[in-house]
DNA sequence: AATATTTTTTAGATTTGTCTAAATTTAAAA
DNA sequence: TTTTAAATTTAGACAAATCTAAAAAATATT
């Protein structure tokens, strides 16, 4: 069993794992809002209970135990977010914190539970897809909306960036989960995309389209 | 801010407080499974963030600071248990230990939200009255059966005891919350009572009917 | 009231996760 | 290739919460 902390970093090392293989201390310690030297000591701890295999100086990769406990971990999180904003309301921009606690509530029952009682979702309010208890997750081919060209249509079905002000800006332009769009054009000078959602035409920069997930 | 640790002291203390007030050393030790000596190191501690007023050799009451806190962790427990029982499921006596989690996530707009859809429970699945966000309880008031006389009639509204075993028992025989009664006999013998449950007739022991807790 | 027993506290050590500062290793630049 | 810079690790310390063993206080017993 893993306490609260070796559940964070191996969560943390699985997200970062995406970037770059294996993961670097620093990345690590940024992320967990921590020192390098920390970070140093939770290795060699994940790597004597072969949670990940960790080579001095060059970084670390999860084992396959690892990565199915990392898995397990981004599952809860999911479906509690789901929980939060299907059953309680909470805006998709308020979830993270919250589920951040909650997902290291150990139950399998519980999520087992949930899981049923949220009729099986397979992605959360951002899009991202939801590991079975398995963790096998179902393929979802996403484009970014920065990869688009003019006149190409999609719907966004997710969003790779899950800050408060991001999603809240994204509100604001109604730019939701489940909304088709059109590229109308692409601006030149400083690559800001224009698009059609719900017959209004607006625009967005490169940064906010390079986060939005497209699907056709 | 408290840490987990230091809510799980103060719950503790605000339940034993019921039995004994102020509270001592080696109650608190016994509830929390751990030594005297680490229960006087956290009296210490819960004393100098006035939580606690702490008399050494005597023993602990709560501060009204202490109470509110102690009374809002009750609240989040007990919350948890009816969302368990009512949406996930759960049965009486499987609760206990996840919504021991449960209770020390920290949000209130969750606690606030959750307690809004389930519409605002007034007791938990063990009849456990639920203290509103001003910490405020419904009255609620219980005799134990033990104290019934023969032909008394009432009806289950809470127990005292929350081990699974016990509440197994219960469900077995059909001791359920909601379920009317009539005492039929007191066996003088062994104190334990006969009674009449669904047109059925039952025995139980006297401990038992100590833990059952009867409204008319 | 004196003694024995129980309860509680102190003192000092341990574990987990963290830190700073210094030392090492690796990567980049000259 | 040597020097410089960046990243990482070691060494030693610290805070939180715990423990054991011994000392002190309160309670119970004779």
């Amino acid at each position: 069993m893993q306490s609260f902390t070796e559940e964070n970093y191996l969560k943390v090392i699985y997200h970062l794992s995406v970037i770059s293989n294996p993961v670097q201390t620093n990345a690590i310690a940024e992320r967990i809002q921590t020192k390098a030297a920390s970070v140093t000591d939770m290795l060699k701890k994940l790597s004597e209970k072969e949670l990940v295999d960790y080579v001095k100086y060059q970084g670390v990769t999860l084992t396959e135990k690892g990565k199915l406990t990392a898995i397990n971990i981004v599952r809860r999180h999911r479906l509690w977010e789901v929980f939060l904003v299907e059953k309680l309301n909470f805006k998709w921009d308020e979830v993270h914190e919250v589920a951040e606690e909650l997902e290291h509530i150990k139950s399998t029952l519980l999520v087992e539970r949930l899981d049923e009682f949220l009729e099986f979702p397979k992605v959360d309010p951002h899009g991202d897809p939801i590991p079975d208890q398995h963790g096998n997750f179902a393929d979802l081919s996403f484009i970014k909306l920065s990869k688009l060209k003019a006149c190409e249509k999609g719907t966004i079905t997710g969003v790779s960036e899950h800050s408060s002000p991001f999603l809240k800006h994204l509100e604001k332009l109604g730019l939701t989960l489940g909304k088709k769009i059109e590229i109308s054009e692409i601006i030149d000078f400083d690559g800001s995309v224009e698009l059609l959602v719900d017959d209004r035409k607006i625009n967005i920069s490169k940064e906010v389209a390079k986060h939005i997930l497209i699907s056709k």
